[in-house]
RNA sequence: CGGGGCGUAGCGCAGUUUGGUAGCGCGCUUGGUUCGGGACCAAGAGGCCGGAGGUUCAAAUCCUCUCGCCCCGACCA
C-alpha cells in the first residue's frame, strides 16, 4: 500500500480529551475517530488491527468447534419479556420503535436470541453439545462510556453459547473456552490473569473474567502474593484474624467528634481495626443493619447477592428515627427488630467499638457473640490490599487495576428454563439445555495491545497484529536509486506476501520517522541515499534501536528470518 | 444521576474579568529554497465564536434557556 493514498490522519498534538495511553495513541496514530461519546469511527489503519485481532479468535473458536453465525442486531420486545431483561437492562438497552410502534431494541448481548434459536431447532440430545459464535456489534446506552475503546456504547464483541446435555459438557464447553482464550491472548502478545468475578445481570453460577492488569483499567481485581488465588473485588474474600480487645465490659464513651470511623479512632487512640462499622439500609422497606470491621468498606455486590432484592442506603432521617441517633453513632446494639448481617470476619470479635445509639456516644467492650444477635454471617467486606489470602496461609492480598478483557459465565439453565429450551435426553425425559455464554470485547484487546506495547514516539504492534508487516521509508525521492531500489523492494515484498506499506510521500525523512514510529509497524526498512553508498539499506524493528545494514538483494531473506523470528513470540 | 471542566478556522489554544475591526501556533493552497528524526522564506485560503432567545447604539464577551464533549464519582457483562 502507498501511503500518499492511503488514509491515516496522523496527528502530531495529543487530543485534549483523551487521557488513558491507549485513548491517546489511538487518536494520533490515525486508527479512529470521535463521532459521538461513547461511539466511533474505525479508520482503515484501526480496522486493519481490528480485523487481525477478529482473525485469531476464529481461528481459536474453530479449534474449540466453535461455528460462526451471524445473529441479528435488531429485535423485539417479545424475547427480552421473557427473560424479564426488558426491564432489568434498564436505560442500558437501547430501545426503539419500528413504524408500526412495536417496541424494539439494538442487542446490548444475544442470550435470547440463541436460545430462541436453540429452542426451535434443539429436540434431541443428539445434536448436542453445541457452540456457536459471532463477531457482532453490540449496544449498550452506558451512563458514562470513557477511554475511547475501553467503555463505549457501541463496540464488537466475539459471543458465544455452549448448548449442554448436562453439567458435565457445561464444564467442559467452559474449560474449552477458557484454554481457547488463553491462546487468543497470547497470540495478541497480552498476558490476562483470569480471576473469579460476579455474573451479574447475566445470572448463572459462576463466571471468570479474563483480566488485563493496566492502570487503565476499571475494574480492580485482588491477587495473592504465595498463591494462585484471584479474583475481581467484587467477590474477593479475605480472612482477617478475630480481633482481640481489651474491654471485656461494655462502656459507654463520650465521643465529642463527628461520627467517622477515623475521628473517633483518632480521639479514641485507637486503630480503626478495633471499630465496628454499623450501615443501616433499607431494603423491602425494613431497616437492615450491616456491620463491618472499621478498617473495611461494604461491598454492596456482595450484599446484592446476600439479601436478593433491591435495598438502599437509609438516610439521615431514618437512621435517626430508628435508632435514635445520628449516622455515625448508631448500632444494632440493644434494638429491636432490625435484620443484622455482620460480616463473617467479626465473628469472635472481643473489646470492640461502635455506636451506642446516642449521639456523642460510643459503645467499647462490645462482644460480637455476647452483644449482637446476627440473622447471618456473611462475607460483605472488600477486600484491601494487603489482607490475608482466604485460600492459603500465610500469603496477603495485592489489589491491581485491570482492564476486563472477557467474561465467562456458566449460564446453567437460566434461559432454558424461562425461554422453554428443552431438548429429550437418551432416557426419554425432557430437560433444559445447559447453557454457557462467553464475550471477548474486540476493541479493549486493540486497547490493552497498545497500552502494553507502546514507547514515548508511538505504538509498537505485536507482530500478530500488526496492521502492515512492514513500513519502507524511502528518504529523497528526488534520488533516483532511492526510488528505483525501494520500488523493486516494494514490489518483491509484495511479490511475497508480506503486507507493506511504502511511505511514497514527497516529504523530509524526520516527518516520515516520525510517523512511522507513531504508526508503530514492526519492521522499517530505511532506504537513503547515505546508506546506499555503502550498497546497503538499513532495516530495524519497530520496538528496537538496533539497525541492520542489508544489501537490497537480501531484504526479503532477511525479512522473512525476522518475521518467522517475531512470530515465534506470538505462537500458539 | 451528582460534582468539576470545556465548546472560538481541520487540530491545539488566546481573547470573555472591564461589551467596540476575531487572533496565535500547527495543518492546508501556490511559488521558491531545503532534504537521515515532525525544515525555512514569501504570498494566500479558511470562523454566524455550539444553538436559541434576551439586554444594548453595539455581544465571542453580560443575562436566560438549551445541545454537545471530556474528567471524577454513582451505576454497569
Amino acid at each position: 500500500m502507498r501511503l500518499s493514498r492511503y488514509f491515516i490522519p496522523t496527528v502530531k498534538e495529543t487530543p485534549k480529551e483523551a487521557q488513558e495511553i491507549s485513548h491517546i495513541l489511538l487518536l494520533k496514530a490515525g486508527l479512529i475517530k470521535p463521532l459521538m461519546s461513547g461511539i466511533y469511527e474505525y479508520l482503515p489503519l484501526g480496522l486493519k488491527v481490528i480485523t487481525k485481532i477478529q482473525q485469531i479468535i476464529r481461528e481459536e473458536m474453530n479449534q474449540i468447534n466453535g461455528q460462526e453465525l451471524l445473529l441479528p442486531i435488531l429485535t423485539g420486545r417479545e424475547l427480552w419479556e421473557e427473560t424479564n431483561r426488558w426491564n432489568t437492562f434498564g436505560n442500558e438497552m437501547f430501545k426503539l420503535k419500528d413504524r408500526n410502534d412495536r417496541d424494539m431494541c439494538l442487542a446490548p448481548t444475544h442470550e435470547e436470541i440463541i436460545t430462541d434459536l436453540a429452542r426451535r431447532e434443539i429436540q434431541s440430545y443428539r445434536q448436542l453439545p453445541q457452540i456457536w459464535y459471532q463477531l457482532q456489534t453490540k449496544f449498550r446506552d452506558e451512563p458514562r462510556p470513557r477511554g475511547a475503546v475501553l467503555r463505549m456504547r457501541q463496540f464488537i464483541m466475539k459471543d458465544s453459547y455452549s448448548l449442554d446435555r448436562n453439567e458435565e459438557g457445561l464444564e467442559e464447553s467452559f474449560q474449552m473456552h477458557r484454554e481457547a482464550y488463553s491462546r487468543i491472548f497470547r497470540r495478541c502478545g497480552l498476558d490476562t490473569v483470569v480471576v473469579g468475578a460476579s455474573s451479574g445481570l447475566m445470572g448463572g453460577s459462576a463466571s471468570d473474567e479474563f483480566m488485563f492488569l493496566s492502570e487503565s483499567g476499571e475494574d480492580s481485581i485482588a491477587l495473592c502474593n504465595t498463591c494462585d488465588y484471584a479474583a475481581n473485588v467484587e467477590v474477593a474474600a479475605t480472612r482477617l484474624k478475630p480481633i482481640q480487645g481489651d474491654k471485656e465490659e461494655i462502656t459507654e464513651v463520650h465521643t465529642p467528634v463527628p461520627g467517622t470511623v477515623e475521628a473517633v479512632a483518632n480521639l479514641l487512640a485507637k486503630p480503626k481495626e478495633f471499630f465496628i462499622k454499623s450501615l443501616l439500609y433499607i431494603g423491602n422497606n425494613e431497616p437492615i443493619f450491616v456491620l463491618v470491621r472499621g478498617d473495611h468498606e461494604v461491598n454492596e455486590t456482595k450484599l446484592a447477592g446476600i439479601l436478593g432484592h433491591q435495598f438502599r442506603i437509609a438516610n439521615p432521617d431514618e437512621a435517626k428515627n430508628i435508632t435514635g441517633a445520628d449516622i455515625g453513632y448508631i448500632s444494632p446494639i440493644r434494638l429491636e427488630n432490625v435484620e443484622i448481617y455482620v460480616d463473617v470476619n467479626l465473628k469472635d470479635c472481643k473489646g470492640m467499638i461502635t455506636g451506642a445509639n446516642k449521639n456523642e456516644y460510643h459503645f467499647a467492650g462490645v462482644s460480637i457473640e455476647r452483644d449482637i444477635n446476627p440473622k447471618q454471617f456473611v462475607d460483605i467486606i472488600t477486600a484491601n490490599e494487603g489482607d490475608p489470602c482466604p485460600q492459603c496461609s500465610g500469603g496477603s492480598l495485592c489489589i491491581k487495576k485491570a482492564i476486563e478483557l472477557a467474561h465467562l459465565f456458566k449460564l446453567g439453565t437460566k434461559y432454558s428454563q424461562s425461554m422453554k429450551c428443552f431438548f429429550t435426553d437418551s432416557d426419554g425425559t425432557e430437560k433444559p439445555v445447559i447453557m454457557g455464554s462467553y464475550g471477548i470485547g474486540v476493541e479493549r484487546i486493540m486497547a490493552a495491545v497498545i497500552d502494553k506495547y507502546h514507547d514515548s514516539a508511538g505504538i509498537q504492534w505485536p507482530i500478530s497484529i500488526a496492521p502492515f508487516l512492514v513500513h519502507l521509508i524511502p528518504l529523497d525521492l528526488t534520488f533516483e536509486d532511492v526510488k528505483n531500489i525501494s520500488e523493486r523492494i516494494y514490489e518483491e515484498l509484495s511479490e511475497n506476501d508480506i503486507s507493506t506499506l511504502i511511505d511514497d510521500r514527497d516529504e523530509r525523512p524526520g516527518f516520515k520517522f516520525k510517523d512511522a514510529d507513531l504508526i508503530g509497524i514492526p519492521i522499517q526498512i530505511i532506504v537513503g541515499k547515505r546508506s546506499l553508498q555503502n550498497g546497503c539499506c538499513e532495516i530495524k524493528l519497530r520496538k528496537e534501536d538496533r539497525k541492520h545494514s542489508v544489501s537490497p538483494n537480501e531484504v526479503i531473506l532477511f525479512v522473512r528470518n525476522l518475521i518467522e523470528e517475531e512470530r515465534k513470540q506470538y505462537a500458539r
